[in-house]
DNA sequence: GGCTGCGAGACTCG
DNA sequence: TCACGAGTCTCGCAGCC
């Protein structure tokens, strides 16, 4: 491989420009590298490196102006290639949009045709990392001693030849992985996956991480102060429980500071002064002495101290958890811009970080607390949140093939009440379990405890793969009881055991299973364990691709719609939220509606809810 | 004595 | 309650200077 480096445009120019006159330059491996600044968008350019498979140049940025003459060329550079490769793509291409050189997500200049070889690795090994460099090892590409971290090259900056070199290896290992995972790719059945949901996928995350959410640092002040005022109240409750109470030391400024003699997010001191209180902790599936929520639950309302503790509990983690640590991440923009990782998880669902806005609390009311009231919409935008409705349930319905549940789906019979009403013998008449039925409504209400417990209990649990004992510890009953319980949803739906037998032997024979996309879940050993999690793959991981289809479709309203100046928020795993002018508000929302139902064809209807507002809470439909 | 790294436990979500 | 899939926080211990 010829390797360059140039530093000047000119000299750029000199090695590119009889590449592309050539037609050696239409298929194209890049890294771009950039200096992070404490704002996502703050991110300098200092360098692109590009490889062709033949020759590699480095392009050093560092030292040059990045003027409208370099950013015009780089940009007819970028549009002369037909074929772009890279490592992390998203990332590579939010960085060439923040320097300019590309428009947008939905730049036409730009090809759609792509390769991201992170997205690749994850594929062809779930289990394995989706790193270059432990990629580079794994191929043998690189010998252990050829692999140089950042650490060992930042020092020398970004225009030595320690670093030239560093930077000009990756886009020659991203270049030489492609042509491998390329040929893996097509021997494991992976194509249709990766070039018609992976990669137009790519510029989702890139939307995604690149639109971010607008945190009202008002609202969320006022919360915390609320908040804080609860917990110190809640302190003194516990330690008057206790006969002790806080010393009290004073700031500089005369300002009282409470210290409390325990430590109540101590999990060991809590032991104890639960115990002093002649209160027996039971012990947890392990053994060992426990003070989380199962325990709290079996001692609450046996002694005061026990159920403001719950409280407390509650509010100490939504202040330490979220309302404290969610301000770190704003930006400039005032928007929290969290990382959507594409390989995280080992079903093809998306995993989210700094912050995770996918465990984002619901409307906690015990507290009064409600930080998704914080997340709002720009003055003269709307949030429009759209999600499935029983994904997971009409995934099921479609692995299984069940006709009880296609009946029941295309019919509009309700799955969890009419399980509830045969497991339990409840007495409903058959024709008012079906939801266009004048009394659906008033039987539901009647019946809402003994309908959540099977939805919560049963149903849901059986896609996880559950047993009657876990079944039994949830809905607190004897185990025959929660296995009369599963046996009458499997009577309903008999296709849902037999979807499970099948797995089983799968596993036996080929020691993976894949889903509906083509997507694969190795499992090197047999177990109950492994059986439960290909089972549940099997649909969640459908699932994720599912969104993913619904995405890609959601992203074309952008350059559908100019005028309604459409942002992708966030996916959280069944929901899409979205931000866009108020005055198009409905109609995007029947638009992002219609994505989702038709983004696959399963052998039953697929719903989407969908409503807008101006906050994430209120939005949810 | 104080700092850092790490595992365990707890809690958040779908 | 916690079976399936995640990320983050705090505590408390071990190891180091």
């Amino acid at each position: 491989m010829n390797r360059t480096f140039v530093t000047t445009l000119d000299d750029f120019k000199t090695w590119v420009e009889p590449l592309i006159a050539s037609g050696q330059f239409t298929k194209v491996a890049f890294d771009t590298e950039s200096q992070d600044g404490l704002n996502w968008d703050l991110a300098r350019l200092v360098g692109i490196s590009f490889c062709n498979g033949v020759e590699a140049c480095y392009f050093d940025l560092s030292n040059l102006d990045l003027t409208p003459d370099v950013i015009d060329y780089l940009r007819y550079v970028f549009g002369s290639i037909k074929k772009l490769v890279a490592q992390n793509f998203p990332y590579d291409l939010k960085t060439l949009i923040c320097s300019g050189i590309i428009k947008d997500v939905i730049d036409t200049t730009i090809t759609r045709s792509i390769f991201d070889t992170m997205t690749a690795l994850h594929l062809v090994d779930e289990n394995g990392s989706s790193g270059l460099k432990e990629a580079a090892l794994k191929y043998k590409l690189a010998q252990p001693g050829d692999i140089k971290k950042w650490s060992d090259v930042k020092d020398y900056g970004h225009s030595s030849q320690k670093f030239y070199d560093y930077a000009i290896t990756d886009s020659i290992w991203t270049w030489q992985l492609h042509e491998i995972l390329g040929v893996r790719l097509k021997q494991l059945g992976l194509l249709d996956l990766f070039f018609k949901i992976e990669m137009p996928f790519q510029f989702v995350l890139t939307e995604l991480e690149m639109s971010g959410l607008t945190l009202d640092l008002q609202r969320l002040g006022d919360i915390h102060n609320h908040l804080q005022e609860l917990r110190l109240n809640y302190e003194v409750e516990m330690l008057e429980c206790l006969g002790r109470e806080h010393t009290i030391q004073k700031t500089l400024f005369g300002d009282p500071i409470y210290i409390s003699p325990v430590n109540f997010r101590s999990s060991p001191q809590l032991i104890k002064v639960i115990g002093g209180l002649g209160l027996d902790i039971p012990l947890n599936k392990d053994g060992k002495l426990s003070v989380g929520k199962k325990t709290l639950l079996k001692l609450s309302g046996k002694h005061k101290f026990i159920d403001t503790l719950m409280l407390y509990k509650t509010a100490t983690k939504l202040l330490n958890g979220f309302v404290d640590k969610l301000p770190n991440h704003c930006c400039r923009d005032l928007r929290i811009h969290p990382s959507f990782n594409n390989t995280g998880t080992v079903t093809g669902r998306l995993s989210c970080s700094n912050p995770n806005m996918q465990q984002l609390p619901k409307n906690k009311k015990s507290v009064g607390a409600n930080i998704r009231e914080c997340f709002v919409a720009t003055p003269g935008k709307k949030l429009v949140v759209a999600d499935y409705s029983g994904q997971e349930l009409r995934g099921l319905t479609e692995v299984t093939k069940d006709p009880g549940l296609i009946h029941d789906f295309d019919k509009g019979k309700d799955i969890h009440f009419t399980t509830a009403n045969s497991v339990m013998k409840l007495g409903v008449p058959e024709e008012a379990l079906y939801d266009s039925h004048p009394d659906y409504e008033s039987y539901k209400n009647k019946f809402k405890v003994e309908r959540d417990k099977i939805k919560n209990g049963v149903v849901f649990p059986i896609v996880y793969g559950t047993t009657a004992m876990g079944v039994s510890a949830t809905l607190n009953i004897s185990e025959t009881k929660a296995q009369s319980y599963i046996d009458g949803f499997f009577k309903l739906y008999p296709k849902v055991k037999d979807a499970i037998q099948k797995t089983i032997d799968e596993l036996k024979t080929k020691h993976y299973v894949r889903n509906l996309a083509g997507r694969y879940r190795r499992f090197p050993d047999f177990s109950n364990r492994a059986v439960r999690q290909a089972f549940n793959f099997k649909i969640q991981g459908y699932s994720a691709d599912m969104i993913r289809l619904a995405a890609i479709k959601v992203l074309a309203l952008k350059s559908t719609y100019p005028e309604w100046c459409l942002k992708m928020n966030l996916i959280v795993h069944d929901e899409i939220v979205c931000e866009v002018n108020e005055q198009y508000a409905s109609e995007t929302a029947k638009a992002i509606k219609e994505c989702m139902e038709t983004a696959v064809k399963l052998c039953i209807p697929l719903v989407a809810d969908v409503a807008f507002a101006g906050d994430y809470h209120n939005a949810k439909p």
